[in-house]
DNA sequence: TTTTATACTGCTTATTATATCAGTATTAAT
DNA sequence: ATTAATACTGATATAATAAGCAGTATAAAA
């Protein structure tokens, strides 16, 4: 199954929101106003390419007639009601190698809302103000761009951290959630070394962060 | 909440079970064809009053505008590899009785090391200090004790909440995480309504801390 | 370069669903 | 015995929603 492109992945996902908030998916009008699109037609179209790629499923003619796919195919081979817990990254490597893969949340990735989740240990105090605090468990979902202002895993020099993001016309900037720390700004012609991991969707926090899967 | 006639329960089981086998709740015309009815306002009396006992929310003139309310125990089987989130805590009541299972939290016990766990949603940010914010879920070790200044559920007067503890000879200490609060001192003679429910044993934070079991 | 897939606007029509009005019959509770 | 609440039939108006047709623009693939 081919993957879903930027914009048809921003659709399902909020299919997929509208699911879980109200019990029921959205109309096409629903998912139009969402979008600000000016045409059914633009709706349409996109929800017919995403179910050919089998990731829903469209009642023609019903109303509110999409059905999520019950599997989402995961990429996560390992067990199905798990999200990988990634190690080390390495630069260059893609994240989804299973080389990082160091452990398995024993966790439905549909409590954390979303296909294509992983996690990460929290190192430093840098986001405290958001609750996040070190040696948490983050949760992240797997793209390469956030709305602005939102919490994202990013890969600076090696290293993994989690800041908020602000993207504009030609730079990036990364903030942080405590004063201690400073902002990052990266031009973004020279911000090769930079890369957005996933989403931040929540955290986990157990005594010792150590458990059995 | 009164309880459904017998009509009314099969009427919102069929929902139930639509709802599970599609992903979306049925239209008025589907559950008059299901219970063979001849009008569909019979179906629409039976839901009108299904809504009033609080078992559905209907979404007036939306299509499949019904919505589930979420009936603990109608819904959500219990797994072994769940912990139960409690809602409303009632005094007098034991805290383990089935009354107070809200939902379950699809994580094996065993990643928060223990049996006997349960989870509670977080009101207020009397513990901002220590990382927990409000509407944080928070699991919790069932045990009427704790050791000295670790964090415990609490319940004081109807209300459950995260404090640490400091219990010495004549008194009962809880202290807040979060400078705006005071802390609280209770004699232990006059402390009968007090009671610890259970250890602090850690968090899980998603992005609105809903999700489907 | 041509083709193909994606990402849309705008308008119209057909269909699906819900709301509402007007009744009847049965049972449980004053 | 009378009132409520429940459990329906039937018909119709109206609104909510999806489908269809005809296009434009852009980027990626062949």
């Amino acid at each position: 199954m081919k993957g879903l492109t930027d914009k048809q992945s921003k659709i399902y996902d909020f299919i997929s929101e509208c699911q879980r908030e109200n019990g029921y998916p959205p109309t096409q009008a629903e998912i139009r106003d969402h979008f600000r699109f000016a045409s059914l037609n633009a709706v349409r179209s996109h929800l017919v390419l995403i179910e050919k790629k089998g990731y829903i499923r469209l009642n023609f003619g019903k109303a509110r007639g999409i059905k999520l796919s019950s599997s989402p195919k995961l990429l996560i081979r390992k067990t199905k009601e798990s999200i990988p817990l990634l190690g080390r990254i390495s630069a260059g490597v893609p994240i989804w190698a299973e080389q990082h893969f160091e452990d398995f949340l024993p966790i439905p990735p549909s409590m954390f809302g979303g296909r294509e989740l992983f996690a990460l240990h929290v190192c430093g105090d840098s986001m405290i103000g958001a609750g996040i605090r070190n040696g948490d468990i983050a949760v992240i979902k797997k793209q390469d761009w956030v709305e602005r202002g939102e919490i994202a895993a990013v890969l600076i020099d090696q290293e993994v951290t989690l800041k908020r993001v602000f993207l504009s016309a030609d730079s990036l900037l990364l903030k942080s959630e405590n004063p201690d720390f400073e902002d990052l700004k990266y031009l973004k012609k020279n911000s090769d070394f930079i890369r957005i991991l996933g989403r931040y969707q929540g955290i986990v926090r157990t005594r010792n962060n150590r458990y059995r899967t």
